[in-house]
DNA sequence: CTGTATGCAAAGCATTTGCATAATA
DNA sequence: TATTATGCAAATGCTTTGCATACAG
């Protein structure tokens, strides 16, 4: 989601969008790989932004809750990463080094559909991740297998 | 895993089959649906077994990397279930109260394909949790939504 | 202005570790 | 008997909360 996208929600929702939720933004905007809640807080010092490790929390959270924000939680690690795709997706995510890459396609809604009819239950929501070695990681995958 | 492959894997892996471990073993075994680590823990006690939860975090461990146990890790809950190395299957987890379903279908293998056509990553695993709300907590649906 | 968000410090919790004791093979 | 695992208590580390202050709209 390009940071245009992301005033617009902002303002639709009439949410503020005060200083530490645009620095988590753009922090998140700038990484190439997942960052955790702490690597987040340490890059911003380094760039010598005034931010606290609560606010971050409270952004992520806010972020995952509004679709912008993936929660990768990996094991015992927990990252994240902004979403780019706009519509409703999954992700394949690397075991060996934590890579992650978009799916743009779901086909679920049928699964829904036969959820229901088994079990009765109403299904408001899911989550589908894969996991697998990156083309890079592959040549790992014995000797990581054991990981996580 | 029956109880006999169990102990069979202990013998051949030569690790000593103790009380504690047994007992975790056979606890998830008879766990209709996954568990913490401190349910576990409490439902052992129920029952009078003499065990403490720092063993029952070892045998899981163990259990996981041994690849007895698939340890679903759902936002801020952990639990574990037995692995039915004979039926993959999912879960739907009910929003409001917690219960949770077994569906004994998976149709996703195709998918693995697709996602490594897609991506080149090597899918391994898959993890698909569908959440909604049961027939009792249909009427709550709307109090409990943001949860989670 | 007025409600909402922030940041610090402290609390909370699940999980892990150190170490003496106990159980296993 | 010699390893290896256990269990308690304490430590760890990530995340959340309470609350007075600061900021956004």
């Amino acid at each position: 989601m390009n940071i245009a996208l992301f005033r617009n929600l902002f303002r639709e929702k009439k949410l503020s969008l005060s200083h530490p939720r645009l620095l988590t933004y753009q922090e998140l905007s700038n990484a190439v790989s997942p960052l955790s809640s702490l690597e987040l807080y340490q890059n911003l010092l380094k760039k010598s932004k005034k931010i606290g490790l609560t606010s971050i929390y409270r952004s992520l959270g806010l972020f995952e809750s509004l679709g912008i924000v993936f929660k990768i939680t990996n094991g015992s690690s927990v990252k994240y990463k902004l979403c780019e795709l706009e519509n409703h997706h999954h992700h394949i995510i690397c075991k060996a080094c934590g890579n992650v890459v978009e799916l743009n396609f779901c086909d679920i809604s049928d699964w829904s559909k036969k959820v229901t009819e088994v079990t009765g239950y109403q299904v408001v929501d899911h989550q589908l991740n894969f996991f697998g070695f990156c083309k890079a990681c592959i040549p790992l995958q014995r000797s990581q297998s054991a990981e996580r």
